[in-house]
Parts: structure tokens; C-alpha cells; sequence
DNA sequence: AAAAATCTGATTTACGTACATCAGAAATGG
DNA sequence: CCATTTCTGATGTACGTAAATCAGATTTTT
């Protein structure tokens, strides 16, 4: 059996309500007396049973989920992600409320994590766009002892406890690599879709795929890159203005969103040329594109997997608990026709 | 606040004790007001508050693992992983044993199935054999109740209640179009090297591999099937042999584990050829081989995943919970170089 | 209609922890 | 050395559920 708080007591000589004051870190309770205690709950090995913690503190676990007023699938997707682990709250003795903030905008997004300071949730989940005055609200919040972790794109600097998402760089150089060896030997252009180089994620991605286009691929030469706001309209715009100025393009690589306007403009070209084309993120759009040959491969993050995990770490953070890493880390998917889930 | 046993109670216009008798099906209530009870749980949304019937109950989750006695890097890997999952077992109100039966061997699989049914663990977990005295054996627990979920490999026709692991045909699948696509348009042969056919997995893959083989890169013929038993030294031997036979081989898609010796026979033929290898589940040899260009690319399938997804089903299962199908899907790792993690 | 069987209600204890209260002990101050 | 402060022990209640007991109410059987 599980050692309980009895057996501390038992163990320290002292009463259960001493045991209860050093647990619970309350005052009242000499030096010597504090480190017997300890002492009885290394030796005995007892480990805090949490489910009986929380059930009679009556807790419930209060967390926020900040996420950007974007009009893309992936970000429909995590929204709807997030309300799924809202409507599981009750069960899992959590109260999860979200906040959409303007995307692109650290203005905005500093003064909501601000705005959070007074109300002391138990712990708080954003998308963060990479700036000073975002990372200063944020160190601001873990100053406070709120729990604070990143989801899908990081914060440089910060003190924030966990970034749930995907390693960028690599999955940059991923791309290059795949666009690369599909593209066998042939020389050309790459086209560089992005939305934005203001969001960590973005920039990373497009830093590892430079790196390994230029490493391992000299025949290849990536053409400025185009941000199109993960907006698809704009994306539409852009990259069909490339294609048509650009007769030397023979591959693209979408980084970020708004690939809804991708592949319309990729279709619209289809007849004159073949491209062989990487995308982000897997939605009916790409779904569909993968399917029909427009995408040679997608990659992923699952946001499923990335809230689930961020809820995960913010309730352990708030238990004072320790987190199973390898089961934290968000791996990056990619998908071939073939392995669709 | 969430409605709790004595909310039931009061919407009923019943006892506390009738309502237990009700949500835990014991005998003593009429027709009548069972349905009534039923209907007050079903309109107040009652969800049992699993944590504090679990504290009620004292009980703790007794699971068998059973694995089978290979020695090679991926089951040393699922085993580590099991014994991390028995490390924490204590936290999580579990004690998990695990049970080594040899290899490829029905037989005794079935007998250590059978030996399970007068013990009535809460749970059972196996890397299955296919064969129907396996499957009769796993059906035999199901109809005694016990929960029971194949990890890596499946089992056909069974009544088991979950698999943990990855679609293997779509790995095989995938594992082609890899290949395909970065042998370019290159014609010759592929070596395939698997495991055992007595097992589902490597069957599916292979199954998967000819199919997109035949439907896309009829440049590319695939010789027969080696099998190496998912032994170093054996692999080492055939595939060896089989280099030095054939000069047309220009591809090799490894399907089963054994791959130390795989590595060793693609070393000592480098000198004289350029191969383009696909190899599966991911251990320090392949992450070397992979690092140094022996091997193309990677298909992974994560141990540690299957073993957590494998416990959280037996405690949903033994609970009468549902799972959260998308979070238990495994998903199928591609690694290249790039990133791996 | 009486006896037996079946159902239902009321009440209590337990699980492991948190938290509060009150009394008594030990240490510290003057 | 007494008064005060600081520490410690004993005890009880609560969280939401499980499970047991016993008494009383219905229904069914004879």
C-alpha cells in the first residue's frame, strides 16, 4: 500500500497536524521538527495522493486560453480543440475560459495577459507573437506565480514554464530536405510562402529551410519570401503574381497559413507547369490537395495534442508536479497521401 | 457546481442508497424507480466524479503487460518504457506486472493468456501473435470481462477492445512512396527485409509497401521477402547475401527490427553502390545509420505512446469510460535527419 | 389475511487529504 | 519566575463516492 500522512506521523513521532503543516508549507512548526518531518517523507517514499488533494480542497483549476482572432482553418481548428477540452472541463476538475485577441498585435496581447494579472487563474495558455512587450507581460504573470505556457509558437526570452508546439527549425529543415530529394537533381527556383515574420514560428521554419537548402541543395535558390498574413485571399494574390513573373519556380513551400489561397492559385497554374509543393498544416483544403497531387506533403502540428498537452503541464505546474517529458513533446507530423489520418 | 450523488438523491425524490444502488448496478430497486433515477441522472447531467469513487473504493488497477522475449532494440525499448510506466505506477493507482513469453510462439502466448483468466487482472495488454488460438485465448478474457488491448502488433477477428499502435499498412504504404519518390525515376530492384509473416504487423506493412510499389513506380520490382526473425545476426547474413547476389538491388525497405545487422551488411557494401534505404522503428543504430546517410529514412512507430495509450484504454475500460479516440490514435513518426528528437 | 419475500430509506463508516479550532506544551522574553 | 509568544497535539468536519447495516414499507405468495 501507498504510504498516507499517517505513516509520516508514525514514522516522525509528531501528530497528523504537524505533518499537515509542513505539507502544506503553514507556519508553526520549529526547524528540527520541519526537517524530521522531511526526513520520514523521503525515507517512507510518500508521495502526495493528488486526487484526494483536490477533492477536499474542492478545487477546480481555472485556466485561461489566449488565442488570435485569425481567420484560418488552423487556427478554426485549435479554437475548436480548445472548446472540446472546455466541454471535458467538469469531469477533469478544470474551468477553462478562452480569449481572442487581434492576431499580429503584441499591444493587444500584453494588455490582456495584464488584464489576467488581477484575476489570478491557476494558470494561462497563449499563442505568442514574439515581442519585448509580450515576453515582459508574461514574466510579469510567472512573477506572480501563474503558470504560464506557450502553445504553437514561442516566446523568446521569456521565463514562460513550457512551449507546446513543434521544433520550427527542424521542421523547416524538413521541408528542404523533402522538397530536395523529391525534386531529385533538378535547379530552380523554391517560392517561400509565410504569414508573418513577426510570429516566432514562421521565422524559425524559415530559417531551418534556408539553412538546409543551401547546405545540402545548391542547385536551389529560394526567392524572397512572400507574407501573406495567413490571410488566403492575400496568399491567392501573392503567390499567383509569383508564378506568373517568375518562370523559374519549380517547387513552393508554404510555412504558414491561408493555404486555402495556395492552392487555388496553384490549380489556376496547374495546366502550364509541374510543382512540387510542401505545405503546413493539414485541413480539408490540404487534405484535399494532398489527395489530388496539388501537395506533395504536409506537415503538421496537432493542435488536439498541443492543447491537451498544455492543460496537462498548467495542472501539474499548479500541483507542483513534475511532467513526463517525452510525453510533452509535440512531434511534427508529416503526411504523405498515404498516411492520412 | 457540479451535481453530485445527493442532487440525484433530491431530483428523484429518492434515497442516497437507492441512487448507489442504481449508478453501481446492484439489485434491490424496482423497475419503476430505477428508470426514474436514470431519467434524474440523464436530465441533471451527473457525471461521476471518478477521483473521489476511486479514494471510495481504494482501488488500485492491477494491469498485465505481456511482451515477448526478443532481443532487439525496439522491444528492449518497449520494455524500458513499461518499466517507466510501472515506476509510476503508484501515483496513478495502478500495479502493473509484465510477463515475458518467447517470440513468434502462439502457443505459449495462448497458455499465459489462459493462465491470466483465474488471476482477473483489471486489465491486460499484449504484443500479439496472429493466430486464432492467440485470438481464442484474448476472446476467452473478454466474455470473464477483462478489459484487453493489443500494443504494437493486432490480432484478427478478436474481440479485443482497443489496439495501440499504427496502421501498418499505411506505414508500408508510406514507406513505398518514400522510396518512389527519392529514387526519383530510377529503375531496379527492392530488397525487403522483414521479421516474421507470423506477424500482423509486418504482413500489413508489406501489404501496403507492394500495393503503392505497383500502383505508382512500375520502374521498381520487388524481390522476395527476407525474413530475419527481427535478428541481428541472421538479417546481417541474408541481407548480405542477397547484396552480393543481385546487382540490380537499388532500394531496400526494412519492415521489422534486427536492423544492427541490416546496417552492418549496407556498410560493408557502400563502397561499391548507392542505396536508398527505408527503415522502421527508431534505436541508436538507425539513428546513426540515419545521421551518416546508411539509411534514407526512418518510419517510427513511439513505444512510450503506445504503453501510456495502452494503460490510459484498461483504466477507461475498467472505469466503463470512453476515450478520447484522437488522442489515443498513434500516429506514425516519420523521421529524416532533420528531426529527429 | 397472514407470512414471506422483495424493495426502499436512513444512517454510518471509510478512502486520503485539507483545514480549522482549541487545549496544552515548550521556548522565549522581561 | 511568571507572562507571553511560539510551537505541537488532539480532534472534528469536509470533499464525493462506495458499501454495509438495519428498519420500515411494499409487494407477492400461500
Amino acid at each position: 500500500m501507498r504510504p498516507t500522512v499517517h505513516d509520516i506521523a508514525a514514522a516522525a513521532g509528531v501528530s497528523l497536524a504537524t505533518v499537515d503543516r509542513v505539507l502544506n508549507q503553514r507556519p508553526g512548526v520549529r526547524h528540527v521538527t520541519r526537517e524530521k518531518v522531511e526526513t520520514a517523507i523521503r525515507e517512507i517514499g510518500y508521495v502526495r495522493d493528488v486526487a484526494a488533494a483536490n477533492l477536499a480542497k474542492g478545487r477546480t483549476y481555472s485556466f485561461v486560453f489566449i488565442v488570435p482572432a485569425s481567420d484560418n482553418s488552423f487556427m478554426h481548428g485549435l479554437n475548436a480543440e480548445v472548446m472540446a477540452a472546455v466541454a471535458r472541463s467538469p469531469v477533469e476538475r478544470t474551468d477553462i475560459r478562452t480569449l481572442e485577441v487581434p492576431a499580429f498585435d503584441p499591444t493587444a496581447l500584453a494588455a490582456a495577459l495584464d488584464t489576467l494579472r488581477s484575476e489570478r487563474p491557476a494558470g494561462v495558455a497563449l499563442v505568442a507573437t514574439d515581442a519585448p512587450e509580450v515576453r515582459d507581460a508574461v514574466d510579469r504573470l510567472v512573477q506572480d506565480g501563474i503558470p504560464v505556457v506557450t502553445v504553437v509558437s514561442d516566446l523568446t526570452g521569456s521565463q514562460r514554464h513550457h512551449y507546446a508546439g513543434v521544433d520550427n527549425i527542424a521542421a523547416g529543415r524538413t521541408a528542404a530536405r523533402l522538397l530536395g530529394r523529391f525534386l531529385g537533381g533538378a535547379k530552380g527556383d523554391v517560392a517561400v510562402l509565410a504569414g508573418s515574420m513577426l510570429v516566432r514560428d514562421h521565422r524559425e521554419r524559415l530559417e531551418g529551410f534556408a539553412a538546409v537548402m543551401a547546405e545540402e541543395f545548391p542547385g536551389l535558390s529560394i526567392l524572397p519570401v512572400i507574407e501573406g498574413r495567413d490571410d488566403p485571399d492575400m496568399a491567392h494574390m501573392l503567390v499567383a503574381d509569383a508564378l506568373s513573373k517568375r518562370g523559374g519556380i519549380i517547387g513552393v513551400y508554404s510555412l504558414g497559413a491561408g493555404n486555402r489561397g495556395l492552392i487555388r492559385a496553384l490549380k489556376e497554374k496547374s495546366v502550364d507547369r509541374a510543382l512540387t509543393v510542401i505545405a503546413h498544416e493539414l485541413t480539408d483544403h490540404t487534405r484535399t490537395a494532398l489527395l489530388d497531387g496539388t501537395i506533395d506533403a504536409i506537415l503538421n502540428q496537432d493542435a488536439g495534442h498541443e492543447v491537451r498537452s498544455a492543460i496537462r503541464v498548467l495542472k501539474a505546474k499548479a500541483d507542483g508536479l513534475s511532467v513526463i517529458d517525452a510525453q510533452e513533446r509535440i512531434r511534427l507530423d508529416i503526411f504523405l497521401k498515404d498516411n492520412l489520418p
